[in-house]
DNA sequence: ATACATTGCTCCT
DNA sequence: GCAATGTAT
């Protein structure tokens, strides 16, 4: 979350750069941002624990920025996040309540079969789990990519780095999405890079030195400065009701000191402070100061700054606050990525060349693949918005596997039966504008619907669904154009019905969802 | 004027 | 998660 607005205050700090900036320099990344970003387009298949490739467009997702950024001769040093620190396990909580609550309707409307509210929920649920890490950091290994598993927070891992020189293992800037960066007094910082390179670049001395738009830090140091972002509202601290970053940013301007600050709000009537406000502002600014972090040339934990002495009386001693000491072998195997830092479990040790090989194969085949389960997806959503027929556009038979594939779903949804009747039932609804893959479809039905020689009844269960996928893979698939195919939803529930009494539209849908996994 | 709540979007077929 | 927009104080 960050801090709250800070980027938009921030704004007439910004401006826009593009990576090359760093051509030369070792450049440090969230690896988070990246990872959520890239499950946005399979989170469906995350949260269903599919094994396919589409469930690892994550991975090539985060490697076309890795090769970006080389492209541009970035040295890329990516950043995983580790264990939750103790302070932040509140918020933490209530993230991790609102996923599961959004992963229990997604699959309610699943079993519903309203795909596409599914799909909804299931971007709201989806989360980047040590797992995905794990495979993300076996294929940086075998791409020769450095990383570095934070002990907690990335964040504060991530500045660490950008204090230290280069040949000391430093980095010149980061690439995150998270405002918590600015907060943790990082130099340099872009933000919102695409996939071009274009992103928005932060530069702390900027901020000290000009004056832009009325806003000036000229009077500001390092510590008033955090003391605004955790005033403003940070994950460790929720803000006062009442003030964001500009009175945070008045407050302290005017006082210039935080102790007063915090007194002065204290005594204004306009605010209620929680009583233990300023406990917890101390602690808050203490972590943004010394949070835990991992020393790669000691390989030991080590605080992203020396401790002070007036911080340390804010946590009261209690320095787990600022993420538990670890002994240094356990400290050095999670940044070196062989243990889950939440479970403190050996992650199962997958031969890089296998991870390897996986990715090789989704980037030569995902194109195919996907289409093919994207037709079976849009077939689902099809069903569910009650929609009488669909249509599954030419699939090009060859001897390629996952085209193979194509044909054994396409059999089983449809397999080939010429029938006039069925033709003349044909109902062309109209097709959803948020999906493009249904517009280009309605732009030609006209052609489609002379095209259609081939219709619809389907196959009922996944046992049959199992013979059909048999006698596919015996039969030798010559290359030719498949005929467009039609489903007729009427055809589908009566076949189901004579077959196994009780059997619904729903029990079909999830029977070729299971069927699809498999493939 | 500022803060807070709500809505839309991140992927890229 | 961020940003834009609308509404409340």
């Amino acid at each position: 979350m960050g801090i709250q607005n800070l980027l938009r205050f921030m704004r007439p700090f910004i401006e826009p750069v593009h990576i090359k900036k760093y051509s030369g320099k070792r450049v440090g990344i969230d690896a988070y941002s990246w990872m959520h970003k890239g499950a946005y387009s399979c989170s469906m298949e995350l949260c269903l624990g599919s094994q396919c490739d589409v469930a690892k467009r994550y991975l090539k997702y985060f490697m076309h920025h890795i090769n970006l950024l080389r492209h541009y001769n970035v040295i890329p040093v990516v950043v995983f996040d580790g264990g939750n620190t103790p302070s932040k396990s509140a918020t933490e909580d209530e993230r991790h309540r609102r996923r599961e609550a959004n992963l229990v309707q997604a699959n309610e409307k699943l079993k519903e079969g309203d795909v596409g509210v599914a799909v909804e929920f299931f971007r709201k649920a989806v989360q980047i789990t040590p797992s995905m890490a794990h495979q993300l950091i076996q294929i940086l290994r075998s791409e020769s990519v450095e990383f570095v598993v934070a002990p907690y927070e990335a964040d504060a891992q991530l500045a660490y780095l950008a204090t230290l020189e280069a040949d000391q293992g430093g980095i010149t800037a980061v690439i995150t999405e998270d405002s918590d960066l600015i907060a943790y007094g990082c130099k340099s910082i872009i933000f919102k890079m695409d996939r071009f390179g274009n992103g928005e670049e932060f530069l702390m001395d900027r901020i000290f030195s000009a004056v832009t738009e009325g806003l000036s830090f000229k009077h500001f140091d390092k510590e008033m400065f955090t003391g605004m972002c955790v005033l403003a509202g940070c994950d460790f601290l929720p803000s006062i009701p009442g003030i964001g970053t500009k009175r945070a940013y008045s407050l302290v301007s005017k006082y210039k000191n935080l102790d007063r600050v915090l007194s002065v709000l204290k005594l204004d009537k306009k605010y209620r402070v929680p009583e233990d406000y300023s406990d917890s502002f101390g602690k808050a600014i203490a972590i943004f100061h010394h949070a835990r972090i991992y020393d790669v040339e000691t390989k030991a934990l080590k605080h992203l700054k020396p401790l002070e002495q007036k911080y340390l009386q804010y946590l009261n001693g209690d320095l787990d606050l600022l993420g538990p000491e670890l002994p240094s072998s356990m400290a050095a195997a999670i940044a070196e990525g062989n243990l889950n830092p939440i479970t403190m479990e050996a992650f199962n040790q997958t031969p890089a060349a296998e991870s390897c090989a996986a990715f090789d194969h989704i980037d030569k085949n995902e194109s195919q693949t996907s289409s093919a389960e994207e037709s079976c997806i849009t077939i689902l959503s099809d069903l569910s918005r009650n929609q009488d027929i669909i249509a599954i556009d030419e699939i090009s038979l060859d001897k390629n596997k996952y085209m193979k594939e194509a044909l054994a779903l396409t059999k089983l949804i449809a397999p080939s039966r010429c029938n006039q009747e069925v033709e003349n039932k044909v109902e062309w609804k109209e097709i959803p504008k948020n999906n493009p893959f249904k517009k280009r479809k309605l732009e030609n039905q006209q052609q489609e619907r002379q095209n259609i020689t081939e219709s619809a009844s389907v196959l009922t269960n996944v046992e049959q669904a199992g013979t059909v996928w048999s006698q596919v893979s015996q039969e030798s698939v010559e290359s030719k154009p498949m005929k467009k195919l039609l489903i007729d939803k009427q055809e589908i529930s009566k076949k189901a019905r004579s077959r196994n009494g009780r059997s619904n539209a729903k029990s079909e849908r999830n029977g070729i969802l299971k069927f699809f996994r498999r493939l």
